[in-house]
DNA sequence: CCTATCGAATTGTTGAACAATCGTACAAGC
DNA sequence: GCTTGTACGATTGTTCAACAATTCGATAGG
């Protein structure tokens, strides 16, 4: 879906009320249509369109552009605009690089044993399973991932952990998405947590990073496709 | 020499020398400020004043307030203005969760093997210490912390050590500094060296996690001194 | 001593302007 | 046919000046 196509949806959005920090007003609100997929990766985010429907100055846009730089969410070339971001294949490996050490490490030396989230993202992921609701898996499954971090109780680590699966959204919506993707990790996520439950945190970490190869090996077999 | 063999090394210099990205350029110079502790914590960076010294516009160098808040290094109060970030206890506290799973994660998961830059920080930091050369310790002992988060050759992990290590130094430069502080921490370092030489990675990461627990004990009582 | 109100100073945001750079189209030369 | 040179339009990078919004401090009154 290009820029185009989705202008009047911004703009019914922008009427409402005022807002403190436009620029982050700004920022969030283009994110939001990123990670929902109506932005797809590789379209380009021109300022003069965006400043009208949006309803702010092109020096505020631009402040929501480097925000959304920071995050990886955007490309910016200088002299020729904004794009959303295309993830490349040494970025997949980068994502999953983090996202071993991130997970492993929560599981190992987490100081949290409150698992309740957990345990309701692999229900939320069987039902979406049930349905055959693809982007409900994939909601629940990261809600899964968001949560083993969340166990760290670190503020940075947890924002670390957004962004990276900001960063797979994208990599989804850049390729093909293969509809039986996600199944068959569902069931994964439910041993790892009852191995760490369980008390082997060793092992559960060990079943994460495992967890972790098998996606990003298939994910890297189906970028190279694309 | 021919065309191709050239064209790597030209475009490193001319990432280099060109000043396109002139907030993020803006955005540097007064990281190094800051780092320095030539801008004390709780400092107050004055739009107008700024502005002039720079040479840029009030739209640029917000832009690199932008980047700066994103780093923790300023801190943005609204309609108040930018300040120099002054670290609270609950950010030590943050930056020392943060290390303790970048750093024992990285001794116990990573893949390269290299630790040449480990054994020249220690030498380094020795040398300091004989010296009696403090900022030279501090900078030795943040070397080779920031060089354990190397092994896992990652950019996100080694962009967000190099950001905690960042508020590592306003930490410092908030308290009085103890001149003291880092000697004894220099063999520590050396012992978890050899012991992750020696292929007891789990050991290792645990002398990791004990040295950073006493350095932050240390600091919070420091900290709550002044 | 406390509270309320006013005004100066600073920040938040905008709109317009100009310079710099890129893409494209088209002509010229080999 | 392919490359090189050149103009032009479009878009971005940066600055400037102005106005609105907010805070801080001082001053007056209870």
């Amino acid at each position: 879906m290009t820029l185009d196509e989705i202008l009047p949806d911004l703009r019914r959005q922008s009427v409402d009320a005022r807002h403190t920090e436009t620029g982050l007003w700004a920022a969030s609100m283009l994110r939001d249509r990123i990670s929902a997929g109506q932005l797809a990766p590789g379209a380009k985010l021109s300022e003069e369109p965006l400043c009208e429907v949006l309803g702010v100055s092109r020096n505020t846009l631009r402040e929501a552009f480097a925000t959304l730089a920071r995050e990886h969410v955007v490309t910016r070339i200088p002299n020729r605009g904004v794009f959303v971001t295309r993830p490349t294949a040494d970025d997949i490996r980068e994502i999953y690089r983090v996202r071993r050490f991130l997970e492993s490490a929560a599981l190992t030396w987490s100081t949290s044993p409150r698992t309740d989230a957990l345990h309701a993202a692999i229900a939320r992921a069987r039902a979406a399973r049930d349905n055959g609701s693809v982007p409900g898996m994939a909601s629940a499954n990261q809600d899964f991932h968001a949560g083993v971090v969340a166990l760290t109780r670190s503020d940075r680590l947890n924002a670390q952990m957004m962004q990276v699966l900001a960063e797979m959204r994208l990599v989804f919506h850049s390729m093909v998405a293969n509809p039986l993707f996600h199944a068959p990790y569902i069931d994964d996520n439910a041993v790892i947590l009852d191995t760490f439950e369980a008390g082997d945190r060793q092992a559960a970490a060990a079943l994460m990073v495992d967890y972790l190869r098998r996606a990003e090996e298939q994910l890297l077999e189906a970028h190279s496709r694309a």
